[in-house]
DNA sequence: ACAATTAATCAAAAATATTTGATGAAAAGG
DNA sequence: CCTTTTCATCAAATATTTTTGATTAATTGT
């Protein structure tokens, strides 16, 4: 006979595997320094924030995707330009109010 | 001429080294389940937590430390068996109030 | 039309993280 | 004592993530 699995058993492991995809795109230093930056200011375009991170762009370009895969940041094309921001809800969702000043924006 | 970082930029840099640490530990479903059920249990055992999410030994071990060394669990050694508690200070201090139903104690 | 700029994507290499099964140390119980 | 249980650690194999440099496509400015 089949295991079976409860039925809430399995929508929590989807639970589960939602976060650990946000949690990953939380988990690496350079990432958490670019959503401190957004986080400060409204919107930026990939080659100023790589100038500000001092990143080459491809690199750049693979840690934005993978925060807006996580959809902890917006992307907004405007011709040859991207302009990411902060998304705002989402981090809320996640983050203590205690780390609203490195990453939450609106509440410091 | 060497090339100067300003003092704040590079504290900055150590805390986003901490915060990945910790978002690391929380960036794996197993470790989630994990936190999940210390969360509604007050303390474990190693061979119990195995039994219940279903994963041998040494594997779960492993993923143990990572949380631990995070500073998200705590241990309590009594003889031969290894209690571990959820560290709720931690938790909360990382984790909005929205998700205290899943990993924060005390909220629900 | 042409050259330059912006940014995404790709494949290969390098770096990290995880899994596995085995071993060892410490304590418990007969 | 001796056997069993509990759990941490280890080295090797596997899997995943990140970095790198090149290429591509779209758009801009001349």
């Amino acid at each position: 006979m089949e295991k079976t699995i409860p039925l809430t058993d399995v929508s929590l492991q989807d639970t589960f595997a939602a976060y650990e995809q946000k949690f990953k795109a939380l988990a690496d230093q350079k990432r958490l320094q670019i959503l401190n930056l957004l986080c400060q200011q409204e919107s930026i375009c990939v080659c100023d924030l790589a100038d500000m991170i001092d990143m080459q762009q491809s690199k750049l370009s693979y840690h934005l995707k993978i925060l807006l895969d996580a959809d902890l940041i917006l992307k907004e094309t405007k011709g040859t330009w991207s302009y990411y921001t902060i998304n705002q809800k989402e981090i809320n969702h996640l983050l203590s109010p205690e780390l609203c000043c490195l990453f939450r924006p609106t509440c410091c």
